[in-house]
RNA sequence: GGGCGAUUAGCUCAGUUGGUUAGAGCACCUGCCUUACAAGCAGGGGGUCACUAGUUCGAGUCUAGUAUCGCCCACCA
């Protein structure tokens, strides 16, 4: 029983340390408060500063913040706070987008579930109403939950594309386009959703695969000999039909071209014609023509001059040209459809076949494609400069593959519906003259204007497409067509940040507006990020329910540590498979920098200026060190981010700070237990860490800002977010310090690990003798200067410095470079051990020796490969052969 | 049918114009509650870079092909 008192000590909790953790949520609010309230996001035109713009991509109306969100912004974030460090006047603009069917379709769900009313009840005037009352009322959650990952954006220019300014924009584009004669009315087969009851482009259709048959139907001939058999995947449409088409050179139906058949289920008598469109050995050889309900049949019919029937309604049943299934659902009717052929033995028989069947990308719903008047875009004008524009490099992809998905689609890119049945969006600015009744007089040409021309006249009814908005984003934003001075300042813009997934709704069609409207592109890069997908690969849906909700992961982790989670995984636009717990790894880095602070934090005094004094050459050795790897980074960073690498560049700052700054440079400086700190000392812990926090607060605002106050009195409007970008410090670059502190960290290494496979405690304070190559004069004098760091950091608390020593009796022995470290053990040195040690690291030499030998006796690369290259090569193989012979050396002074 | 991407440590992924003995995080093993941090420290194990052929003095990296997975586009009913 004793023994179980003494496994249990967790009951009496004070004996626990205390623990000194980073808590995200005592300071995120605070200091989002402060920069919002202190102007800091605003941006103004300053012709003394250049200009850098990035326009958000406007969320849904009716969006919550989802992770594909939470990665953009943190990169878009990133880059307009690291700009504005720079000295640019740095805009990231902000906005919504009222997405016509999707908040039509939320708000009309949440009146029938409060209400019991549809739309329908309200009618066009008063449901808009209730769409705009819930827009003032939760239209903007999306933007507040931008405010907790820590958006910089300026609030102050937030834009809605149905705003006042902004509809007025899109009014003037649509009558600029139809004056130009890219904008037409006409009656063409377009995609109809039969659930939202609306004409959608091609792009809002997804053709899916889905096991489906195929039918196989006698037609009989009306002369009564025979029949043709055709193959469908719709029999339905076949009350549609027109006519039977089979190939010219089909000898099976050659004599029949010119007959006519009798449609099945209906009176009708449809010509047989001949078209090379037909395949003749796919299905029966003969297609059935159906003009109203399919893009190809259509395409034939117009050739051939067929009449166009519509048999299927807007609400996907069977019109009343489909007697005797008039009314049915199309599917219903297929199924009748079906029953009654077989009936009458005019089912030959059914394959099952897969096919692809239009889906709408919204409603899910299978598209219907049929006959109907709508407006389109001509696109082909459009697209030419487009391509032009990224072809010339005035735009690029990063990465640059996104470049040949674009060319492909604006290369084959047709006509773009842009009308839209719907009540909430854009009302068209088409005027039509009415009869005496109040229809419209058909009879009388429509006129196009934004205001109403004439008393009487009444708008068309229809509305424009979401993204018929969008497209002007980058510009409309900023006051355009109005010649603002934000327009001269601030556009065109920098770069655009989003995913691949709106490339073509999005992306394509803003580059062709902008070139169209503006004569310029809307900005010269585009950084496609990759997709967020679950931790199996797969999309995040709402129905597989295995969405991960970035607030419930900023409540858990931070703000800062997931937007550094997602910077990191966020390579060169490739998909990020997220699994929650990798957020551990930014809170991890959080607490690190956190108390990091403490090792020199907890030594300053209140309200005291503390002000580097030394001069760079004065310095400690690992100072020195330290500054000469802060001012390297630097560079890279600076380097990465200009090729939008931000996870390289974050990863650079991870390891100087955590790997360099405190697993090296803080454990030397610290004083010893129960010491003080240097003044001067600690002004440079603080100036380094400041300047890391600068470097880190683009990726991780919150705690940055936070300690950045702790490093010295701040005056009120001070701000880490408004201070100005670290450059690197070239004079205080030492190469030569540098190695000489890299070779003591191997060496200190080697000593842990001696001590580490003798089981001596870490703590156990031991002696070490190092064996430094004569050549090395300056790493001598270092190591004779610094004899603490080999105390501090591997307990070496006796060290002795020699040269051309052999290994003393009874010490265990590691090689670094040309030199050797000896830790003496007395009688804890088991020789078979040392001689495993060595063997082991000979062992490898010697493989990585021939191998450099083999290279270099290879006349082919002496002579082929760059001089630098070979000269390297051969002081590689000295270095390994000097190496070896001391290796081998200690291994005989073991037996 | 066409195009694109992926395949690197047990897992998730970096690896820029070909040129140190291929890296990180997590996981794993060993030892540490060393007064900044156990969300931590120190040490360690672990990879025929999917496969095949080629180009090259030299290939994870370039070329061609194969396999598996994923995505996009496309009018064979």
């Amino acid at each position: 029983m004793v023994e179980l008192t003494r496994q249990m000590p967790t009951s009496n909790s004070e004996d626990t340390p205390k623990r000194a953790t980073y808590d995200p949520k005592a300071i995120e609010g605070k200091w989002y408060e402060y920069w919002e309230s202190h102007s800091f996001f605003r941006t103004t035109v300053n012709t003394a500063k250049k200009p850098h713009v990035i326009v958000m991509p406007p969320p849904n109306v009716t969006g919550r913040l989802h992770m594909g969100h939470a990665l953009q912004d943190t990169i878009q974030d990133a880059l307009t706070r690291m700009r504005r460090m720079q000295g640019f006047e740095a805009l990231w603009l902000p906005g919504m987008d009222h997405a016509g069917i999707a908040t039509q379709n939320v708000v009309e769900k949440a009146l029938v579930e409060d209400e019991g009313k549809d739309r329908h009840a309200y009618g066009r005037e008063a449901f808009v109403k209730r769409v705009w009352e819930w827009k003032d009322e939760y239209g903007d959650i999306i933007l507040q939950q931008k405010r907790r990952l820590g958006d910089s954006c300026d609030w102050s220019k937030e834009r809605f594309t149905m705003d006042e300014g902004f509809s007025r924009a899109v009014q003037e584009v649509f009558v600029k386009l139809y004056d130009e004669g890219l904008v037409y009315r006409g009656e063409y087969l377009i995609n109809w959703c039969p659930v939202d009851q609306t004409a959608l482009s091609d792009e809002e259709v997804d053709n899916v695969e889905r096991d489906g048959h195929l039918w196989y139907i006698r037609y009989p001939l009306v002369t009564g000999d025979g029949h043709i058999t055709i193959a469908t995947t719709r029999p339905e449409t076949m009350l549609g039909d027109t006519a039977i088409a089979v190939h010219p050179d089909d000898e099976r139906y050659t004599h029949l071209v010119g007959q006519s058949v009798r449609l099945p289920l209906t009176d009708r008598e449809i010509p047989v014609i001949a078209d090379e469109y037909v395949k003749k050995d796919f299905g029966a050889g003969a297609l059935k023509i159906t003009p109203g309900h399919d893009r190809n049949d259509f395409e034939i019919g117009q050739k051939h001059g067929l009449p166009t029937l519509n048999v299927i309604d807007l609400d996907g049943s069977i019109s009343e040209l489909g007697f005797p299934y008039v009314g049915l659902d199309r599917f219903e009717a297929r199924e009748q459809i079906v029953e009654d052929l077989r009936a009458q033995d005019l089912l030959e028989k059914i394959e099952p076949y897969k096919s692809t069947v239009p889906i709408s990308h919204r409603s899910k719903a299978i598209i219907e494609p049929l006959i109907s008047r709508q407006w389109f875009v001509k696109m082909k004008p459009l697209a030419e400069p487009a391509i032009e524009a990224v072809r010339k490099g005035e735009i690029k992809f990063h990465p640059k593959r996104w470049a040949n998905e674009y060319f492909r689609w604006l290369e084959n890119i047709r006509d773009w519906t842009i009308s839209r049945q719907l009540w909430w969006g854009h009302r068209i600015p088409v005027w039509y003259y009415t009869d005496s009744d109040g229809e419209i007089d058909e009879s009388r040409e429509f006129v196009v204007s934004i205001d109403q021309p004439n008393e009487g006249m009444v708008q068309d009814e229809d509305v424009l497409d979401t993204w018929f908005s969008s497209w002007l984003w980058p510009f409309a934003t900023l006051g355009w067509p109005e010649e603002t001075e934000d327009v001269q300042y601030f556009y065109p813009g920098t770069v655009l940040v989003s995913g691949y997934d709106i490339l073509f709704f999005w992306i394509a069609r803003m580059i062709m507006a902008g070139l169209h409207f503006t004569g310029k592109v809307p900005y010269t890069d585009i950084f496609i990020t990759g997709m967020i997908k679950d931790k199996l690969g797969r999309w995040m849906s709402k129905s597989l329910g295995n969405g991960i909700d970035p607030l419930d992961m900023i409540e858990q982790y931070g703000a800062d540590a997931v937007r550094f989670c997602l910077t990191i995984l966020c390579a060169q636009g490739q998909d990020i498979k997220l699994d929650p717990t990798k957020f551990e790894m930014g809170r991890n880095f959080a607490n690190k920098i956190w108390n990091a602070f403490n090792v020199f934090g907890q030594f300053m005094e209140e309200g005291k200026e503390y002000r580097r004094s030394r001069s760079f050459e004065d310095l400690d050795l690992v100072e020195k060190w330290m500054l000469t790897r802060l001012n390297q980074t630097i560079n890279e960073v600076d380097d990465d981010v200009r090729k939008y690498r931000l996870n390289d560049a974050l990863s650079k700052i991870y390891t100087l700070f955590w790997g360099d700054y405190c697993d090296w440079y803080l454990e030397l400086i610290k004083p010893k237990y129960g010491g003080k700190m240097e003044e001067d000392k600690i002004a440079l812990a603080a100036d380094l860490f400041g300047r890391l926090l600068q470097l880190l607060h683009p990726f991780m605002p919150f705690i940055t800002e936070e300690l950045w106050w702790k490093l010295r009195n701040r005056d009120e409007s001070e701000s880490c977010m408004m201070s100005e970008w670290p450059t690197s410090v070239n004079e205080e670059i030492s190469v030569d310090d540098a190695r000489v502190f890299s070779i003591m960290q191997e060496m200190v290494s080697a000593i842990r690990n001696i001590k580490s496979q003798y089981n001596v405690p870490p703590g156990k304070e031991i002696a070490a003798i190092l064996n430094i190559d004569r050549s090395e004069v300056a790493l001598t004098t270092a190591l004779v200067t610094h004899d603490e760091y080999f105390a501090k950091l591997a307990k070496a608390t006796s060290l002795s410095v020699e040269s051309g020593i052999a290994r003393p009796n009874a010490s265990a022995s590691a090689l670094v470079g040309k030199n050797q470290v000896f830790v003496p053990l007395a009688d804890m040195v088991d020789l078979e051990v040392e001689r495993d040690r060595l063997r082991k690291e000979i062992d490898q030499k010697e493989k990585y020796r021939t191998g450099l030998e083999r290279k270099l006796q290879n006349e082919q690369f002496v002579s082929r490969a760059p001089a630098d290259v070979v000269e390297k090569e051969k002081q590689k193989a000295k270095n390994t052969a000097d190496e070896l012979e001391r290796l081998h050396a200690s291994l005989s002074e073991l037996d």
